[in-house]
DNA sequence: GCCAATTTTTGAACGCGATCAAAAAACTAC
DNA sequence: GTAGTTTTTTGATCGCGTTCAAAAATTGGC
């Protein structure tokens, strides 16, 4: 993440200017279209400053996703205190996500295009980013304990790193989403969660029980 | 993706040895660490010269895409006129694409990287990939046509796009899968082919229609 | 075969992300 | 306060992807 152990005097202060630049930037032009120059000149310090900081362009991204997730944590508080059903407790999950990330929609479309890639330091899949991944997927696995919907054991191990999962593809196609308001990301929310919740009704079923079987044995053999 | 009207006299050629010489130097070393002036002294060219065919480096690339599609296209034939079991067809049609893509497995770390990003010219999603992906989703719709299985027609409607899908994320699990002889995905192909065969096996069921209604009007919200 | 028009090839130049030796500032112990 | 040490900042420098004006090669009409 951070290429210093965070020495804590006041030039700090700094890394903080570099941070709040970057993400000024990418949210007015875009992530591949802002240069550590521009950033540096706008948190006024020479360019080399911002690799002292920050090891890479990309880095300043994570510095931002570690960020992010830390709001997310405190701001799912209170919805799931609140409220107990599944479907409630998601999308409140996934609407504070989408409001959080909105200004950053543009800037994200570059984030994201690492996603895929292994060797990316920034994949939102990779090694680097476990620790902000862990945190995310502990939200969906304590959205779906403190609800009112069981789920059969085998299948709830699984569970928060599907919905976890699910939860990017919605942020993916929401990055893609060109419609007014995004009213595309909308209807495909609303859908998918009332049919995500209608299959883990139905997952109890003895009739398809070898089916969530052999689905089980999918998402184990994912897992190593 | 070629920058030229092909004009096809003898200095084609020259187009084809810098893909070539690209396409080498992407298998030995990765995208990233390959670099234009690289791949223009293996192709005995100037630096320019691989700008006046190609408009990027990540053009390169989207040749690459036409290429191997076209030779999947010719590929496939063989299979799908001697095989009619569904299973068997989409088996085939994986292990001709994973063995076509096993010399470029690092390769393409790197280019699926540009997935997710709408601004990418190479994303596999975008519109300027658009003719490579219909030639590739018309594959799949082949080789559902062709087979013994029966699908309720809205979700037919639906299925090549969702086997496309399926077989990117397939591909993208490859490119990550660092397991012997990449028998990770391996056992992910086969039993996630099970579970899909099996899925629309019951998909006709009567008890399943209205569950089997609200992921077809999911899958119409996404296809706009 | 010749010359004008066109296509192809060249390599210097630009701004980029990133690096690093050295300068400046801040801190520590006396 | 001062000297020595560490942290922070600087900007010149590197090789990169990409651009482009100009040179070289090719083509087509006569």
């Amino acid at each position: 993440m951070s290429s210093r152990k965070l020495s804590t005097p006041k030039a700090e202060e700094t890394r903080r200017r570099i941070l709040q630049a970057a993400l000024g930037l990418f949210q007015e032009k875009g992530f591949a279209e802002t240069t550590i120059r521009e950033i540096a000149r706008e948190a006024s310090v020479a360019t080399g400053a911002a690799y002292y900081y920050f090891p890479s362009k990309e880095a300043i991204v994570m510095a931002f996703y570690a960020q992010t997730q830390e709001e997310m944590q405190e701001l799912t508080r209170k919805p799931m205190a609140e409220e107990s059903d599944l479907r409630a407790r998601l999308k409140a999950i996934l609407d504070l996500k989408f409001e959080q990330l909105r200004p950053y929609q543009k800037a994200l479309g570059a984030v994201f295009a690492s996603a895929a890639d292994p060797a990316s330091p920034i994949s939102p899949f990779g090694d680097q980013t476990q620790a902000i991944r862990d945190q995310s997927i502990r939200i969906f696995r304590e959205a779906l304990e403190g609800s009112d919907v069981k789920v059969p054991s085998d299948l709830a191990d699984h569970l928060p790193r599907l919905l976890w999962l699910y939860h990017m593809g919605l942020v993916l196609f929401w990055i893609h989403d060109r419609s007014p308001r995004q009213k595309r990301t909308e209807r495909l929310m609303n859908r998918s969660l009332d049919l995500i919740v209608r299959l883990l009704r139905v997952s109890r079923f003895r009739i398809l029980a070898p089916l969530r079987k052999a689905g089980v044995e999918l998402l184990r053999s994912v897992e190593e």
